[in-house]
DNA sequence: GTTTATATTTTTCGCGCGTCAAAAGGCGCG
DNA sequence: CGCGCCTTTTGACGCGCGAAAAATATAAAC
């Protein structure tokens, strides 16, 4: 390789033998370009690593290659999960993507949407912070960029909506727990900070009802994003107390449970389902360390192969559609029962 | 606020009143520009709600205001925590902080120091993956971008090193656990992704010989970022054949002891310093977690706060010299016991 | 060999802002 | 009031690239 320096594209195009709004066509899509031609150039650049100035680029495409990802929790390993997935397929589709966490803040999440317009992303893939977003700001930005809500919905925002079935997790639970052995109560924070959780709840209800079950639903008191903590002192309180009447508890989500497990733990409460065990716990999400509780959290796993996929994929499309978005779709996957020790 | 649509610095100039080249010095710092003018801008702004296109501000600028922030695995709590800590401290000084993470793959780490070049950010503040870096590319970074390296030394690689004294992790541990019991192993990866490992297990040993007691390092297999699933399937082989002499065992950080603790608990093996439990486990970083497994973990806590603070402070100091580099600076920042209930 | 459709080149303009030099203006001070 | 310093204005240029139109080249089809 040559260590000339090429400053611009002219200076490339004039060292490659081929014109200069040639070059520009090859990068925007190199396979716009004749095979022949595109060849040379691919020598050329093997030759001289010349990289277009992407400030220049993006001001002046009328769409740049960005894309922005939203998480409302990154320190979530759910998040950080299904963002790596994400990333992944972004960059493969040639999308500069940028990841941002709001870390659970609102004002974060505004900001974060404020610095995401500057960017003049071609799309935005959003997982909000749910019941703490500003509904408003997230609408207006919606309106403004292309946008693909994920995980956590906002009813009428965003061009689509990608997800998992909550009903979905909470029947395959509470069908498992029931026929395995008693009826579970429901465990979870009383102001939840995700939208999923009251639709957990609701399903939780219904199913139970369905059955011809009494639904006993556990509110813990707790605000924000440190879930282990409020599922960790919310157990404390009710494993104390008896409140507890059911000797088989579902938490809304792994978090809450990986909190809850510790509780019985520290009590010395034996959970699980072999004998001589006094509680079952489950939950849902399957969150990466729930194979690591004492015991193994049996609970619900996302498809977060389908979730992220169809996520982008949602997107890709809005973007080609050149963000037109005639009705708002919704798309919902199904979880998987993962069986393990603790119920 | 009018809702006229400001499109570019000389609409806004010209509605403000005020120059465009003013206008542009008071962007690029607002304290450039004379009491009385700033207050007139900021009236404008507070009226138009222009803001001016990043592209073309970095397209000319000398130095853009990004700063890079890499670590090398995002799915790990205390990345996510320190990465949050340092994205804050970006902001408030007025940057613009990126986040990235290599997913513990070197291709990954590449491609993004590649990436990161075309941002032409005033600095970047790097976690490498380690051992798995590939330290002529890393090394070239460093000398083309102003760098400082935080959590993972590579020697000699970037202008400045900050990161927790691995000695006195190990120095607290060790003295704590001999202390109030018996010797501790030491338990680690055969190959540590991490070269605070390796200062960890020497540190280990090291201080052992200075109390006159014989060390003994038990390594595992597994490769790659799954600590908790190595240090299970590691305890998982150890407890079942005998060759864990010592009933104190040390991990080198708190995710293997996550592991460890699970398998001990399926093997009904009680851990804890109470009466009645067969052996204690300690470890090293206070992972977010580690409040939350069972037993509680007893561990040895980075100064987070002092390591963020840190980093960010030596790279601004680095920005403003202009990047020159005289003479490479470490600091390490000493741990904290944190006394819970495994040891 | 001619037609036709597609690809490429040439030319030219524009994007929005940084930066510079020279001229004009504001400000505090005596 | 007048001096000198510092800030702002004026006017102009450059950055590196995208885009559009018209001219030209290429390749396949007839």
């Amino acid at each position: 390789m040559s260590d000339k320096k090429i400053k611009n594209m002219a200076e490339f195009a004039s060292v490659s033998g081929i014109s200069r709004p040639t070059i520009s066509k090859y990068f925007n899509d190199p396979g716009s370009v004749r095979d022949t031609i595109r060849e040379r150039i691919e020598a050329a650049l093997e030759q001289y690593d010349y990289r277009p100035n992407i400030y220049a680029m993006n001001q002046n495409r009328r769409l740049t290659k960005n894309i922005g990802i939203v998480v409302p929790y990154l320190a979530d390993p759910f998040f950080t999960e299904i963002a790596r997935k994400i990333e992944r397929r972004c960059i493969d589709a040639g999308f500069w993507p940028t990841l941002f966490s709001a870390h659970g803040s609102q004002d974060l999440e505004n900001s974060i949407l404020d610095s995401l317009r500057s960017l003049k992303p071609a799309g935005v893939l959003l997982a909000p912070l749910g019941r703490a977003s500003d509904k408003s700001v997230v609408e207006k930005f919606c309106r403004d960029v292309p946008t693909v809500l994920f995980d956590s919905d906002i009813e009428g925002v965003g061009a689509a909506f990608v997800g998992s079935d909550n009903h979905s997790f909470v029947a395959q639970s509470v069908e498992y727990l029931v026929r395995s052995g008693s009826a579970p109560c429901f465990f979870e924070m009383r102001t939840p900070a995700n939208p999923n959780a009251n639709k957990r709840r609701n399903a939780y209800i219904g199913i139970m009802e369905g059955m011809g079950l009494t639904p006993e639903v556990i509110k813990v008191e707790g605000e924000g994003w440190a879930f282990e903590e409020i599922g960790y002192e919310g157990a404390m309180r009710v494993l104390s107390d008896g409140t507890l009447r059911s000797n088989t508890v579902l938490c809304s989500n792994d978090r809450l449970a990986i909190g809850f497990l510790a509780a019985a733990f520290e009590k010395g409460i034996r959970v699980g389902r072999d004998e001589g065990c006094q509680m079952r716990v489950a939950a849902h999400d399957d969150h990466p360390f729930s194979r690591f509780t004492c015991p193994s959290l049996t609970t619900v796993a996302h498809d977060y192969e389908a979730v992220s996929n169809h996520s982008v994929e949602a997107l890709f499309n809005l973007i080609e559609s050149g963000g037109t978005r005639d009705a708002r779709t919704e798309r919902l996957f199904p979880a998987r029962l993962i069986l393990r020790t603790s119920a």
